[in-house]
DNA sequence: CCAGTATTTGACCAGTCGGTCAAAGGAAGG
DNA sequence: CCTTCCTTTGACCGACTGGTCAAATACTGG
């Protein structure tokens, strides 16, 4: 589990406790109804505690949500972060494939709530969408364009080609209902990494 | 009291108009703030009609969202439907992909409706996934099984494969916001095209 | 034009939801 | 034991929401 945590003022061991409660409690129950559709009931049966007590660690129903959206962003950055210029280019790409779809495997429930929010228009999101994201994308296409250009890897429209690593893994997370549905029995993790290993040396190869 | 709202009933001019105006409007609302974050004061509001009005010729909030669900299941099932066992196999897939891409295009509402209801578990599609679509998918699957036999496509898994399509072409309507936040002035679905044919190219020549 | 039917709506209701508050429990030091 | 501060909660509130209903208003065929 990523740790959520901003170390500003001491927090006592039972401070630290409920709010570590409260807030896998509410990417429970927010991931899997969105944030309108979750009610502090939900959360605070799940919790543990009585809806008072959520209110006395947290400000809102909002507070609780914001914390959550912040605290994830950047867990849910990291594996781009390491994209290393440095590295041998496709498996450094092949690299952050894998990392990605491993995230959507560990990770449904922190996945699904990034969708919810970006899916009903990410209104309490788009800044650090147009901000720290857009960013970071900017910064790593110059390495992927690189890498195109002394022909390391196929040319290919680098900020289409993350969108794609971005769908292809989280979709896994995301729609893990539908994919199941279709499949049957079929376990999805057992065939995806192998097969998206090889969409993307296929997308890759010069 | 007249009881318009069951089935095979003769539909006058009027009945069909409202009816028409309330799903457009219940669809603005549903696939911008999901079926919990949306009221029947807004959908009557973007309908232009009281809200006794819509209950009038639809019996509850939930009736609304599954008659837009099932109309829209087909229409949405459609491209893959017309998959031709008998075409190219190659320029059959292409197509199919353009189609789904044109759909997030002209259709993101309708793609996002989805999104929203999956993301969240399906609760009231769980059947439709585990019957229609999967029936229609198992169908095709056999398709490209068999093309991929026949050494016609490359050998790729055909349910992860029918994945990547959704996933890659649904993505630009899903995630809209993420999408044009990254790419700043650039219009999306001026490289997409170009972009996805050239990915699948690859992931399916032998 | 009229009777009968279809359509529309203002007023209202019961349940739910986020949030408040005063007061009741702890725990820890002195 | 008391005091002080932190934690917990039952009771409650106002706003909102899905839904009802009787009465008013339009439409339509005869």
């Amino acid at each position: 589990m990523p740790k959520i945590n901003e170390p500003d003022r001491p927090r006592t061991r039972i401070q630290q406790r409920n709010r570590d409660l409260i807030l896998e409690a509410a990417l429970e129950v927010f991931s899997n109804n969105g944030f309108r559709g979750s009610t502090l009931d939900q959360i605070s049966n799940q919790a543990g505690l009585s809806k008072p007590n959520l209110l006395y660690y947290f400000a809102s129903k909002d507070a609780i949500h914001e914390e959550l959206l912040s605290g994830l962003m950047d867990t849910w950055l990291d594996p781009l972060r390491t994209l290393n210029p440095d590295g041998e280019s496709i498996p450094e790409l092949l690299a952050y494939v894998e990392r990605k779809l491993e995230m959507s495997r560990l990770y449904p429930r922190e996945s699904r709530l990034f969708a919810n929010e970006i899916v009903q228009g990410a209104p309490r999101m788009l800044d650090a969408l147009k901000g720290d994201l857009k960013n970071l994308v900017d910064e790593k296409v110059i390495i992927i364009r690189d890498w195109s250009a002394q022909g390391k890897i196929a040319d290919v429209h680098p900020y289409h080609l993350l969108f794609s690593i971005w769908s292809l893994t989280q979709h896994y997370a995301d729609f893990d209902v539908q994919v199941r549905a279709v499949l049957g029995d079929e376990e999805p993790f057992d065939q995806a990494p192998a097969y998206l290993r090889d969409v993307f040396v296929k997308i890759l190869t010069p």
